[in-house]
Formats: structure tokens, C-alpha cells, sequence
DNA sequence: CTGTTAGCGCATTCAG
DNA sequence: CTGAATGCGCTAACAG
């Protein structure tokens, strides 16, 4: 049977001090007697005592909890970003509520969830919030803020690697290696990192006199950038070189070319991806990426939350961070 | 500024009913009118009124939170277990509270954080829990589940997979397939896993009147998987298969055979794997291995915690899952 | 079915 | 520095 936990109030007669003077022990700030401190401690320890945190939220106001919500845990990219924030949080005395969603109306009853849960920040990973969920955030003053994600509403604020220039940075490689036939492998056809990836790309293309060569949609997704892999090269005439928008599809891109169609990387065809996962350093793949700086942003978002948490002022900043090219042997320069 | 959120008070005012008939309208079992259930809502509507949780729970003695500790999420084993309770848990009304723990001292500070969360049941992924800890949550009555892992306390229960039959039908696959210097890896040295896998797979060779040429230990990580690698294959007379014991440390086998050592796998050398990672089907690698039934597991550790939480009483059982191996090209009969 | 009442466990005034 | 009193927002008896 589930016992009743100890109270203060039964710490305190133990002790014999009041219920106030246990509950000044156990806060930072309060002054308390060094030995009616030590009187409590002792009582506490014997009985077993640990401060409740649900009935310190209710008169604080505050839960200590910062609400994350995810789409895909699959992806090591995220799953690297939840278990630095979460560090991260801890160290602050905040503790994450995991939610997953991953259509946006879900996301509508998870918001509703976190809404309830008190929680006194969020914290969007992967994951799209519709700007009236957004708005009613703002306006109870929960901070939000979304990494890597856009939202057409004011009061989010948003941490971003700088995808403009990373696919920028791809463009002036490939071409400088010498690549003449290069195609865009997109993420989800909606993502704004997919897009900002992309036009970098393009605009670095242009500049050097290039464009692009052919384009699929691959959806972040292992089996769909497989497919479109094959539609890619199933022409007489196929690419030199792929960039793919994350490096889970550069992986499926090269897997498909050295297994299904028999083309050797970087030799028949360079291939680059985005984000830098632990994958992309294996020996099969060498995957030249750029890499996001991950704790750089976590530590921006973390920053971000526990300031307007503090300051009680939700401002919606934006963040952009830069990246690191990574050039491994699947796309070379002089290639 | 954040603003004090409205008040089921607030809400039974502009509703003209007592503030329990708001109450009332949000707790699923209680009985109300359908008309004043309407006015109640209607108003609650307009004001934005969503329940406070915490109040809930203080009161209720339940929090609806469950406690999950974990050490690594770049493991996408456990980063998918993770993913699928979250989605389990949220379709009963659950909410996960995360907390990263690598070692045992850290697990010590991160348990009192739990306890004063005063989360309703403990979910233990990948995490190491002292007996002394393990006794004050059992003493508290919060129910505790670990998954894969073993704790010498009667108090909490466990679910795992059947790691010894795991293990038991590779030494019976490779040995059918004609292998006869067949090395095994082991993961962490103090692993359950590791060490019931091994075992099953030792009694299979037994059997077979074979005997395993080979050990080495990878930690469960690539690096040091990779070296071992290099240190099994650096005699003249060198393994013809390795059974790994996982699929992370059975990838960085084939790697380390193929690019450094210029072997092939299957033809030169078979190797294995477990836990059936996505990684183990893409065509680079095409692993054979023993998988485990994530979700079953999940199913089976939150039922136990969910039916301990409603009877309040923390029983302690044991549950053993079992794997399936599935072949693919890395270790085929025959070979 | 509804309103009234009494707390849940704790932080925080306010006197002393 | 300490104790007594108050109430956070809500649920759960209890009468009506």
C-alpha cells in the first residue's frame, strides 16, 4: 500500500519547532539558526523526510519544469539535443516533461497537456506549432522557444543553426571540386531548414556560374531518400554529386549507389549531407557534412528560457548560430 | 509579465455555479447536469480556463508523472524505447519526466530529485540503481521497473529480453554455418546483457562440441569496439566470425574489417549482432542479429507500472521477453 | 444534482 | 530569529 508521505508538519513536532521553521530550512534564501537548522536536519533525516514539490509549485507558482516536445527520436540528431538539454535543465534545479508529437494536431492536445502540466517554459524540438497555440503561450506568458523551427508568430523566440550558409559552404565545394551535374536531395517539403539549406546551395551555384542539376524530395526519411535516389539515377546521364539536407539521407544516398547501382563514392559521385551525426565519421561512409553546433544551441535555448523565466517577460528573440563544413573523404575538393 | 492564470473560482463566478460544479465539468467520473455542464464550459471557454495540474495532484496524491532515468540516448535502442513509452504513457493520462544519470553517484543526487517530484512510478532505462535506493522507493511505495537490467532487490521489477536464448541461437547459427574460430565481443563488463548473452551463446557452442577461440571487450562503444577489433584480427590466424553484443560494437566490427583490414564480410568473416537497430538492415551492412521486442518490453513495463500505481501495492516481477533472430547477409548458414 | 466545507503540504506574510 | 496564521487551486466528502 502507498504510504503517506512525511510532512513537514511532522518533521517539525519531531524537532519540536514549528511547521515554518522546517520549511525554512529546506529554502536557500531563508534565514534560519544554525541550530534549530541542525535540529530540523536531524528530525528530517530520521523520519525520511523530502520537501514536496507539487505543494511548493502550487504556492511558488512555479514548477521548475520546462515542457519539450519532439516528433522523432529516431533521428540521433535530436536525441543528442534532448539529452544535452536535459543536463543542462538538471543543472539548473528544471526538469524536462518529454512530449511526443508529431502531426500538428497532436500537437494541439500535447499543447493542451503542457498548458495543464504548469510547466514554465517550452521548449519545440522537431516538432511545428500552429501560431494560435503560439499566441495563447504568449499571452500566458509561458516563454517558448523553437530550435531550428520557424513559426509566423512574434513572441516564439527561435534558435537556428545557420542552414543559409551551410548549404551556401556545400555549393562553393561541390563546385570547386569540380562537380558539373549536382542535385538537391530536399528534407520535408515544408521545413524551413530544408529550404534555408537549399537556397544557400543554389545562390552559391549561381554565383559560380552553376544551377542545379535535378532535385527530389527524400522527407528526412531513410527509405524515401532511397527511392529517390533511384529516380535521380535512373537516367542515361546521372549526377556527379548529391547534397542531401540531413545526413541520415546522405547515408541512404550512398548506400543505395554502392549497393543497388554499383557507383563508387566520391569517385563516381561525391555525396554531402548536413548535421554531422556520429554515422557520418564511420569508416563506410567518411560523409562530408556540416556540422550544427549542438550544445551552442541547446546552451541558447537553455539561456534563453531560464531568462524569461526570471525576468518574467516573454520577448522572442532570434538566434542564429554558425556551422562548421567537415570534409571527409565521400566529397573532396580536386575530386 | 506572466499573468496568474484564471481560477476554476473565476470560471464558477461569470458561470453563476459554485467553483465544485466547475470541478465537476473536468473530472470524467463525476456526475453534472448537462446544462449547467454547458454554462460551466461556455464560460470556461472564454475566460481560456484550463485546469491547474498541480493543485490537481496535490490533492489527488497523484501527479500522472512517471519518472524515467537514463544514461545515454545516443543509443538508438533505448532513444526509441524512450519514444515509445512517451506515446504509451500519453495515451493513459502519463507524462514522462526525464532525468539523465550516468553514473552511480549521479543517480543518487537525480533519485532525490525524483522522489521529491513525487512522480508516481519510476521507469529505469539504462541506468544503474543502488539496493539502498531501490528500498527507500519500495518503503515509499513508488513502484519502480527496470528494463534490461538487473538490481539484487526483492522491491522492483524487471522486464527484460531473453538475452541467454538470444545468445544461445547465435553459437548454434554460426557453428551451423561452419564457423570454427568464432569470437565474442562483450559489451560493458559488469552488463547483465552482456554477460547473459554470452553465456547462452558459450552453452551453444558447448553443445556443438565447439568452444569460443576468441574474447575481447568493446564497452558497448564503437572506438573501443574498433580496437578491439584490430586486436583480434592481429595474429596470423585470425577469427572467421565474431558475434557481437550489440549491433552498434557489430557495425564497428564490419567497418573495421572492411576498410582497414581489407576483409569481407560474410565471405572472410561472419559477424552478429543484437538488439536489431535500424542501422542493422541498411545495405552497407546488412546484419545479422537478434532483435528485441522494444515495444513488447515497453508494453510490458508500463502495464506493470500502471497496474502497481492502481493497486498501490509494488510487487516485484520478473519478466523475460523473447528475441527473434533475423538473417541477413553478415552471417548466413552455409557460409 | 448542487453548494458548502474542509483540507492537500508548503511558503510567506506578520507579530513577537 | 521564530511561530501563528493565511491561502495557493483544486477535489472530496457531506448535506441539502
Amino acid at each position: 500500500m502507498k504510504k503517506r508521505p512525511v510532512t513537514s508538519q511532522q518533521v517539525a513536532e519531531l524537532a519540536g519547532v514549528s511547521q515554518s521553521a522546517v520549511s525554512r530550512c529546506f529554502s536557500p534564501k531563508a534565514s534560519i539558526a544554525p541550530k534549530t537548522k541542525a535540529k530540523v536536519l536531524a528530525a528530517a533525516k530520521q523520519l525520511g523526510y523530502r520537501p514536496n514539490a507539487i505543494a511548493r509549485s502550487l504556492i511558488t507558482r512555479s514548477s521548475r519544469t520546462i515542457a519539450v516536445v519532439m516528433s522523432q527520436l529516431d533521428n540521433p540528431f535530436y536525441a543528442q539535443m534532448l539529452e544535452y538539454a536535459s543536463r543542462r535543465f538538471q543543472q539548473h534545479g528544471y526538469h524536462l516533461l518529454l512530449f511526443m508529437s508529431s502531426d500538428e494536431q497532436e500537437t494541439t492536445s500535447v499543447m493542451s497537456d503542457i498548458l495543464q502540466s504548469q510547466a514554465d517554459g517550452i521548449l519545440m524540438l522537431a516538432a511545428t506549432l500552429s501560431s494560435s497555440l503560439a499566441k495563447e503561450c504568449v499571452a500566458r506568458g509561458i516563454p517558448v522557444v523553437m530550435i531550428n523551427r520557424t513559426v509566423a508568430f512574434e513572441g516564439v523566440s527561435q534558435v537556428a543553426s545557420d542552414n543559409y550558409h551551410g548549404g551556401y559552404w556545400v555549393g562553393c565545394h561541390l563546385v570547386e571540386s569540380g562537380c558539373e551535374r549536382i542535385a538537391f536531395l530536399a528534407g520535408l517539403a515544408d521545413s524551413s531548414t530544408s529550404s534555408q539549406r537549399r537556397q544557400g546551395f543554389l545562390d552559391a551555384l549561381a554565383e559560380h556560374g552553376a544551377a542545379c542539376w535535378a532535385e527530389a524530395i527524400g522527407d528526412y526519411d531513410f527509405a524515401t531518400a532511397q527511392a529517390a535516389t533511384r529516380a535521380l539515377f535512373s537516367r542515361d546521364v546521372y549526377p556527379d554529386a548529391v547534397f542531401a539536407a540531413n545526413d541520415h539521407m546522405a547515408i541512404a544516398v550512398i548506400d543505395t549507389l554502392k549497393a543497388e547501382l554499383g557507383l563508387q563514392v566520391p569517385q563516381d559521385v561525391a555525396v554531402v549531407g548536413f548535421d554531422n551525426i556520429p554515422v557520418a565519421a564511420w569508416p563506410s561512409y567518411q560523409l562530408t557534412t556540416v556540422q550544427q553546433p549542438i550544445e551552442a544551441m541547446v546552451d541558447e535555448a537553455t539561456a534563453l528560457l531560464l531568462g524569461q523565466i526570471a525576468s518574467g517577460q516573454v520577448t522572442g528573440e532570434r538566434k542564429v548560430l554558425p556551422v562548421t563544413p567537415i570534409v571527409r573523404a565521400s566529397a573532396v575538393s580536386g575530386t
